[in-house]
DNA sequence: GTGGATGCAAAGTGTTTGCATGGAC
DNA sequence: GTCCATGCAAACACTTTGCATCCAC
């Protein structure tokens, strides 16, 4: 990992900007939110709990924290949840937050190796579809499912 | 419901064909897994267990055997999962069935109500994805979220 | 100093499994 | 009669919650 004794007193205006949104909301900064949200930030993909607490430093904190922490960051729209179908909670950093953008992923149904996509759906599917039903802020979740080459080989 | 005790007189050739594929797989026939099958095709709509469970006849079974019998569908491809996002799982008849057909859903974010979508991603995107990352056997998942109609009233 | 964040353990929820019994073939 | 399906209860995996303590502000 990196130095985390530094990290304070560099001035990092997107660190500025989750700071804010988290006091905004009545919340406070500690050192695991932060290791927690940088984490996110630095490697783009969808990360379980287990995942973030097992490459956070040993013993920074414990599982419900991550748990709670992620349900905040998700409140204020920082992160956002993917859902991999496999029952487990994913978390990554929202589209629209530094660091984020709009992408899909690609699953092996073997190894559970996760690609990210970036092709999408047509933009006029998504109004489409809401406008025939008459529902509002509609939102669309695209995951593809395959056998990765890896995976082809030992097969 | 319907009589359940003239079922097994009548033939019928949709029946013919899952029974067909049940005894294929070294499996029996029974009457919870006939009525579970009913209900599936004679509702195309995402079912939890615990509503097939509520749909059956009083004591007809156990939640477990529910479970077991979705499974052992699922492996014969008479029925498919779908993942809605909450953790819970469901099931509807396979799209390659008698009275299943290739389909995406529209799901209120407030009530849960569940909207049937015959709308689909153009049928280049698929394989392009999966050339463009060396996968086989390509599928998606497409599911749409909003606020239905009679939710942006009540908020 | 105050109120939110945390650790720990216990409770929850949905799903799966072990084992003896029942039933399809 | 054989073997799979079932009921029941226990086990499971992941997630949430209660409560005393800790720490950001």
């Amino acid at each position: 990992m990196k130095s985390s004794s530094k990290r304070r007193a560099r001035v990092d205006s997107s660190h500025q900007d989750w700071k804010a949104s988290v006091r905004q909301g009545a919340g406070r900064v500690t050192r695991s939110r932060e290791e927690i949200l940088e984490l996110l930030r630095q490697h783009q993909r969808p990360w379980t709990p287990q995942d973030l607490l097992g490459a956070l430093p040993p013993r920074r904190c414990d599982l419900a924290t991550v748990y709670r922490t992620l349900t905040r960051f998700e409140e204020l729209g920082l992160v956002q949840r993917v859902d991999l179908g496999d029952g487990r909670a994913r978390f990554e950093i929202a589209e629209n937050q530094p660091g984020g953008h709009h992408h899909h992923h690609l699953v092996c149904r073997d190894c559970s190796q996760i690609l990210e996509i970036d092709d999408c759906i047509p933009a006029d599917l998504e109004s489409r579809v809401a406008r025939q039903h008459g529902f509002r802020n509609v939102t669309h979740r695209l995951e593809f499912f395959g056998i990765c080459p890896r995976c082809q080989r030992g097969t």
